[in-house]
DNA sequence: AGCACA
């Protein structure tokens, strides 16, 4: 078996990733992916040359990140099978938790981290705040956004329409998200209207199965997805 | 292939 010895931790560890991907999204749409086999409290991914291509993520229950390593193994994630492993270690957020945290061995890493921190700058990537650091959010609606949510019954559609997403949300994101459910044709969003997207399926039954499956899907903690029928 | 986190 590819779990192998490691025995059952929260933390998934992750490997088989597209390198192309900037870290920003990848750890966005690990978050948004993941999400769905329970709350999530981080995750980590480096993109130093040791690194690369591989995630941590950690979930706030261990059953939670077992049905993630059985559910997500080998998923194709930006055309590449997913590999999932228990990490071999507890997270640093966690053990800040339950009180166990010390304080690395510095040096030798410290290296490391600076080459990161100059990497990242380099890339020049429009960040946002955290993101998929998330949790601890309660009832976190965002009632801006929400306000703007229109939420007329329409009638059945093959193409569902979404609405209260977050601005960093790509059309990849919400591939990966709906691609899981059978029908899936193809995203559409609108670079002039952020926060909403169109998602077509094959037909009006399988639209509302993924509808129901997602219906308040957080990519962020804020933003939970509204998803209606598409007007005619 | 590669198991980190300020």
């Amino acid at each position: 078996m590819l779990s192998g010895d490691i025995p059952p931790n929260q933390t998934i560890y992750v490997n088989n990733l597209n390198e192309k991907v900037k870290k920003e999204e990848l750890k966005r749409s690990l978050y948004a992916l993941c999400s769905q086999y329970g709350r999530i409290l981080d995750v980590v991914a480096l993109k130093t040359q040791k690194l690369r291509g591989q995630a941590w993520v950690v979930f706030s229950e261990i059953t939670a990140a077992t049905n993630a390593f059985r559910g997500l193994q080998d998923f194709d994630f930006y055309g590449k099978k997913m590999r999932v492993q228990y990490a071999k270690t507890k997270s640093d957020c966690i053990a800040k938790e339950d009180g166990t945290y010390a304080p690395k061995e510095k040096r030798k890493k410290q290296e490391e981290k600076a080459a990161e921190k100059k990497r990242r700058a380099e890339e020049a990537q429009q960040s946002g705040p955290n993101a998929a650091t998330a949790q601890s959010n309660g009832t976190g609606y965002q009632l801006s956004r929400l306000g703007k949510v229109s939420q007329e019954p329409l009638p059945p559609n093959n193409i569902l329409f979404i609405q209260n997403l977050p601005d960093q949300t790509t059309s990849m994101m919400l591939q990966i998200l709906f691609q899981q459910y059978p029908g899936f044709r193809e995203v559409r969003m609108i670079e002039a209207k952020p926060g909403i997207a169109f998602v077509e399926f094959e037909d009006d039954s399988q639209s509302h199965v993924a509808m129901l499956a997602l219906q308040g899907f957080k990519i962020t903690p804020e933003n939970p997805m509204a998803i209606s029928y598409a007007k005619k």
